[in-house]
DNA sequence: TACTGGTAGCTAGTAACACTAAGTAGTGAA
DNA sequence: TTCACTACTTAGTGTTACTAGCTACCAGTA
């Protein structure tokens, strides 16, 4: 992956899987599958399994095991309330610099 | 600051720097209060200086030491060649993780 | 003189995060 | 048995913004 790509995840990939949860849970492979739907097709496997691991420590989110037909059992991860939180104050954050590069791109000031 | 901002501002806090500089030379201090004009009232001063350093070594700005009349010699920092394709890198990535994000804002999968 | 405050730049050490690269396990098909 | 796919885990690395200091120059003031 890009340099630039990698650096710039920092901080906005967990709300991108924070946001992906929403009313939607899933688990850790299947999440990585869907992260290459969306685009992000260079995203290593250790990285959400890593991520998961931070946000259920931190409480975001809810955590049920449950048998697979084809593999080791899943983790199936549900967003919670204050992972509901989280997410909101994601946006607020990421709302706020959108908004300045837009303007910067625009030349603005 | 809060940590979500700080995380996010990794690897786009580079990128925000060499677009204020395109066309519009300007020395650390100076791009501190910038920032802090922009809406970026928590960066640290230190963070900006070590950041041009970086950019410096990288070599995406040409460097000009210039007699400030109210204080130490300034460093001026102008955007090169190198420094804009770096910046329309930085725009292409930016764009690709921007449009994903409104994507999943909108509750689109 | 001494002190304060604004201007201007620098640095060592820290925390957080995405990455690489490896591994373990279960299932089914060749 | 070997392979491929599914599914999760972990140790170690590089990059980056942060904190918390520091040096240095100048003007005004007590």
């Amino acid at each position: 992956m890009g340099k630039q790509m990698t650096e710039m995840l920092k901080g906005t990939l967990e709300g991108i899987v924070l946001a992906l949860l929403t009313g939607n849970p899933a688990y850790g492979y299947e999440i990585t599958t869907l992260l290459r739907g969306q685009g992000f097709t260079e995203i290593a496997e250790g990285t959400v399994y890593a991520l998961l691991v931070r946000i259920e420590q931190k409480g975001l989110v809810d955590v049920e095991k449950r048998p697979s037909e084809k593999g080791p059992p899943r983790k199936v991860y549900s967003l919670n309330e204050q992972g509901e939180t989280e997410l909101d104050e994601f946006w607020n954050t990421w709302s706020f610099l959108s908004e300045r590069l837009e303007q910067l791109r625009k030349g603005g000031k």
